[in-house]
RNA sequence: GCUGGUGUAGCAUAAUUGGCUAAUGCACCCGAUUUGUAAUCGGACGAUUGGGGGUUCAAGUCCCUCCUCCAGCACCA
């Protein structure tokens, strides 16, 4: 009888074969194969059930239980083909697409898309989600068989799952696996590994139903997806389920309204921002610092028009490449016989390549960088809107840099050196950063020579390699003129927003035949790089009081001080300060309503107010200040000249956070990111 | 745009199977109160129940249609 040696940890020992991994495990451990759910073999990933042949190999196993990473993409993966079963039992005739575990993605643990004989509505998850349990309870085995790619064609075929014979036409070779959930109408074409049981899925919750397309594409028809997620145990879904419901208190579209930053007017039109005035003075905030930074890095500051004739987006080759995002051209009054046509600004970039022509540029002079908040609308469909975050109307913080093949790689890291001061400024310390280049076919539909694209390619790894920079390489994202680095945050409920961009545009300078004369006397192409920061200065404001969840940084906060006088008898020492406070520059106001200072406390605390000042009889009588900080609380009482110092150096260093003495124990304290 | 859902005062919620004057809290306003670190009391005001159409003796509630918004898909120069 021929043995097999197998090793689970330091532990080696023989079995004969063939073994199951469930029996292998269960020598070592009683209980090991009761706590696993799968096991990887030399590091691939198998069923318990799976089955160890000869081989002179020593195997190493590792029991892959469900709490690790590893396990829980199992139990995902497993309950959305517990799901699929639920549905098929409730739905025969139901067509299946594809259903994945999803680990990246913190709002959801696992999806399938389907096809049912009638459209399902939310009210079927609840019933879905019943039968899973019911499903669950029972322990029905996931079985694993091989098997010749024809006949699971065939299956597949005599099931009525079109779907599914495409996929496996497409994946699988000569052999595939289908996995099946015995005793119930479920067999899915898949690599597996599963649970070995239905029972090992005791925490999961269905979550919403949405419309998905086959294979991503819109040409293909739309399916319906089932998203819900699952955990190794009750108590991580319920703990999912808790940080969730925070996580939309601070969605900005509610901080919005609830702390007067901004509204969307139905009546004014869908994806139109209106910044009320606390809003305003945060924009005026952040655009103040990033004129700052623009002077001191040796931009130009330019302004110019929203709208341009129709022909400059014909030059520019808008109207071809992205007609679907322009709105409609406009003309002048009928009646002033003008025939010419306009078309509202989707960029800001041939604006910017106007500057530029404007006269003869020579070598001396480059680089010349441009910026402008330039406002751009775009028509977006309707369903992709949201909030500040996908609007269709927006100001970039907008850049052109024209230079040199030389200057490109300087400038590219300039750039990205930029990005990183204002994301340190405004406290985000999570980004991700992604390099798009080319890819698909040939890389066919992008514009520029081989030699451009390797060359600017360079000029950006290297920009991002010197700077120790970890990004992800994304072939088939760049723009169809130039690769590019991007920059993404997350939302309160980790959706990724792109907010800082640098890229190489080889389709501009061409089509507008820019020029320069070089040292040699001869015209050169300049090359251009577009670069926003922001990106749009109303969706950095919306990651922005996410981020915050809208107790923003001293420097920022639309109301700074608020002054809370205790009785009525103190209000004209309220209104005194709240003067003095004014004049040297600080958002304050004071609230002179007759409730107790609890109440007004309250209020500011709900408004997120950095400082109150409290004054009572008390502070009159010393000429002092007592002040509460929002997280800290009470911090004592203290001269107002001793206030503004450190206000002022709160604001003028943009703090995001700061220490003080306070009763002469240094304590850290303050407006910190929550 | 597509799939599903949703819409009641500024905000958050309520309103038996279709049934009386659409209710409550907060905010706003008025009055009383003069308070020491997260809600003082009382009063008044505020709604063509998203728009339009229909069914019915009767519609916030049922049906049709348009619109908004939400989740997702696709899109995102």
């Amino acid at each position: 009888m021929s043995e097999i040696n197998v090793k689970v940890g330091e532990n080696q020992r023989s079995f004969p074969a063939p073994v199951s991994i469930a029996e292998v495990l269960k020598s070592f451990d009683r209980d090991l194969p009761k706590k696993s759910i799968v096991a990887k073999v030399n590091g691939a990933e198998v069923d318990l059930s799976y089955t160890l042949d000869e081989t002179d190999e020593v195997l190493s196993i590792e029991p892959i239980l469900p709490e690790s990473l590893d396990g829980l993409q199992v139990i995902r993966h497993s309950t959305a083909h517990l799901m699929a079963a639920a549905v098929l039992d409730l739905f025969p005739g139901t067509q299946l697409g594809v259903g994945p575990a999803l680990m990246e993605d913190p709002r959801y643990g696992f999806y399938y898309d389907v096809i049912a004989p009638r459209h399902l509505t939310e009210a079927d998850l609840p019933v879905i989600e019943k039968k899973m349990r019911a499903m669950a309870k029972q322990n029905l085995p996931y079985r694993r068989e091989v098997l010749a790619k024809a006949d699971l064609i065939k299956m597949f075929s005599d099931r009525r799952e079109p779907l599914k014979c495409e996929l496996i036409n497409e994946k699988a070779d000569a052999t595939a696996t289908a996995y099946y959930i015995d005793n119930t109408p479920f067999v899915d074409f898949c690599l597996g590994p599963h649970v070995p049981h239905s029972g090992k899925l005791k925490a999961f919750k269905l979550l919403t139903l949405s419309g998905a397309y086959w294979k991503g594409d819109a040409e293909n028809q739309q399916m319906q997806r089932i998203y819900g997620t699952a955990f190794a145990a009750q108590e991580e879904l319920d703990a999912w389920v808790k940080q969730r419901e925070e996580a939309e208190k601070r969605d900005h579209r509610r901080l919005g309204k609830e702390l007067d930053l901004f509204s969307i007017q139905d009546e004014y039109g869908q994806g139109f921002i209106f910044w009320h005035p606390k809003g305003g003075a945060i924009r005026t905030d952040m655009e103040n610092y990033l004129r700052e930074e623009l002077q001191k890095r040796g931009y130009g500051m330019v302004f110019t028009p929203h709208i341009a004739k129709r022909q400059l987006w014909q030059t520019s080759g808008h109207e071809e490449n992205y007609a679907d995002s322009l709105f409609e051209p406009m003309k002048m009054p009928a009646k002033f016989g003008e025939e010419t046509e306009f078309r509202l600004r989707p960029m800001n970039c041939p604006f910017h390549i106007g500057i530029y022509k404007s006269h003869p540029r020579s070598y001396r002079e480059l680089p010349i960088r441009y910026a402008e908040l330039g406002t751009v609308y775009r028509a977006e469909l309707s369903g992709t809107l949201h909030g500040l975050m996908r609007v269709r109307g927006f100001t970039q913080d907008d850049a052109h840099i024209f230079c040199t093949p030389e200057q490109v790689e300087t400038e590219a890291g300039d750039c990205v050196d930029f990005a990183y001061d204002v994301f340190n400024t405004f406290g985000f310390e999570k980004f991700k950063v992604e390099l798009s280049v080319r890819g698909g076919a040939d890389n066919k539909g992008y514009l520029g020579s081989d030699e451009d694209w390797a060359n600017a390619e360079n000029a950006l790894v290297n920009a991002l390699n010197k700077r120790a920079i970890a990004y992800e390489r994304i072939e088939g994202e760049a723009a169809f003129y130039g690769p590019k680095i991007d920059i993404k945050v997350e939302d309160s409920i980790g959706r990724l927003w792109q907010l800082s961009t640098v890229q190489f545009d080889f389709n501009l300078p061409e089509r507008f035949e820019l020029e320069f004369t070089g040292e040699d006397g001869q015209k050169h192409r300049p090359i251009m790089v577009h670069r926003a920061l922001f990106g749009s200065v109303e969706r950095f404001f919306g990651v922005l009081i996410e981020h915050y969840a809208g107790a923003f940084p001293f420097w920022l906060a639309p109301v700074q001080v608020t002054v809370l006088p205790i009785t009525d008898r103190i209000n004209d020492y309220a209104e005194a300060v709240t003067k003095e406070l004014k004049q040297a520059g600080f958002r304050v106001e004071a609230n002179l309503k007759s409730d107790k200072i609890g109440a007004k406390i309250r209020d500011a605390q709900l408004n997120k107010v950095p400082f109150m000042i409290v004054l009572g009889d008390k502070e009159l009588e010393e000429n002092v200040i007592a002040v509460r900080e929002r997280k800290a609380g009470d911090i004592g009482q203290m001269s107002l000249e001793e206030f503004k110092k450190m206000a002022q150096q709160l604001k003028e260093t943009r703090a995001i956070g700061f220490s003080r003495e306070v009763g002469g124990v240094v304590g850290v304290w303050g407006l910190e990111v929550v």
